[in-house]
DNA sequence: CGACGTCATGGCACTCGGTTCCCTCCGCGC
DNA sequence: GCGCGGAGGGAACCGAGTGCCATGACGTCG
């Protein structure tokens, strides 16, 4: 009782509870246990229950306070030569790395999400929360950008949704295979959606009259889009143009 | 009691329980209403509740059971012809429609919404659900591309991210001026970075000056512009375009 | 050593959302 | 008349979540 009990390891009786639930909800579902079951299970007093968990709901998820803690540290300890939407897809790496640190009880954690109604409800909850953190941040990456909070909004959920779609592909695989991979590969998609280059490597050569990607500190506000479609009527494309360059 | 009684106007009883509801929750603020108060100003059995709406919250959200069948009508009934990103931009059309068919009810429910966490989640189940519908329906229609499922469901995020960024912007107006405009331009944004460009038709080059909007017909879809700020470097432009017109 | 404050825990009672079961009432066709 | 089915109401019940207080361990101070 030297190092580990002011730094780390405080409550044995809160790691008691959530094997407990989880043993219960896995043999008889998630409904039908009450908190009266988990209690008497670790041997502990219902009132004790509510003081580690503030609801039913959350022993499921018991780590995601402190990850969503992790992600606005490290989001807050961004500096401006971050590229931002790369900085949003670390982030979200970070939510990977919980779910990888456990892969069994990740696992299990998936199947009961996936099928209890409730949980699901909950754990969008969750997700919102990550989301609205990486959202913060890029509004204030983007701030005076034109459109800069619809862009903050749709990267965020992009990223967001990327993520899910891989985590939820590892996890459907049983926590197989390597996580890192997949979730690159979705955040990828995503970047080459929204951000600048990932990393510029050997691949601009061609596009490349004079400028070399040379800080990758470009923004992707550089570059405003705007394409007509054939044969669109051009008074859609000057109001379009209008639209896009603003005039507020 | 003749013709709209079987055809439409079916619960008196439901609207009177939305009412009651609204007119307390905004007095007294919703925690602080048991479903007990709701029923004796309503002047109903307690049980009744809960046979129009089978939680407390449903009654917060009456009409999205009815508009989320209309959104899966309105893609069930696609056809091959219907570009997809465009496609699930108008089907979320469909739900800004439904809250401008009542502006100062929606922008109560927002302010409502807005602060109280209990009812945040719940609406977070119901834009999932949103969402869902829009990603099952791309899936079907990315099946057996590249990857399908995750394009799938960024776009999907996107397009709700993108939507109810609008729809919110519009609500803490007031449901004042157009809301059509806001949300058109944030999905507008969206269709540029993943829209694929429609069938192309045979001319191309030249858009036809002088054309006045004769059928005021015209989608945003038709415009989808790319504009190099000056000073970007082109291989910024190259992957831009590139994005935007996607590879797959 | 004993009094005291603090903190974690347990126990109890209470509120409230939600469900189950059963009853009444009303209109319908036989 | 009778039965019958569906809409509504009422009472009891369950379980999550909260407030209040007692208890017991531990450390500090007198």
């Amino acid at each position: 009782m030297s190092a580990t009990d002011k730094a780390e390891a405080k409550p044995p009786m809160r790691d008691a509870l959530v094997a407990a639930a989880f043993r219960l909800f896995t043999e008889r579902g998630y409904e039908q246990t009450t908190v009266d079951d988990i209690v008497t299970l670790a041997g502990v007093g219902r009132r004790s229950f509510f003081r580690y968990f503030p609801s039913k709901d959350d022993v499921v998820f018991p780590d995601h306070e402190r990850c969503l803690a992790d992600m606005t540290a490290f989001l807050g300890a961004s500096g401006p030569e971050h590229e931002p939407v790369r900085r949003v897809c670390d982030a979200a790496r970070l939510v990977l790395l919980m779910y990888a640190e456990n892969p069994s009880f990740s696992v299990q954690r998936y199947r009961l999400t996936k099928q209890v109604p409730g949980l699901r409800a909950y754990e969008l909850s969750v997700v919102w929360r990550y989301e609205r953190a990486l959202a913060e941040y890029l509004r204030g990456r983007f701030a005076g950008g034109r459109d800069g909070n619809l862009r903050a909004d749709v990267i965020a959920a992009a990223v967001v949704a990327a993520h899910n779609n891989a985590l939820r592909s590892w996890l459907r695989s049983d926590g197989q295979g390597e996580a890192t991979a997949t979730v690159d590969h979705a955040l990828g998609y995503v970047q080459a959606a929204f951000g600048s280059p990932p990393a510029p490597s050997a691949d601009e050569r061609r596009v490349e009259p004079g400028n070399p990607p040379r800080g990758a500190a470009e923004r992707p506000e550089d570059v405003v889009v705007i394409v007509s479609r054939r044969g669109a009527p051009l008074w859609r494309v000057v109001q379009e143009i209008e639209t896009t360059l603003g005039r507020d």
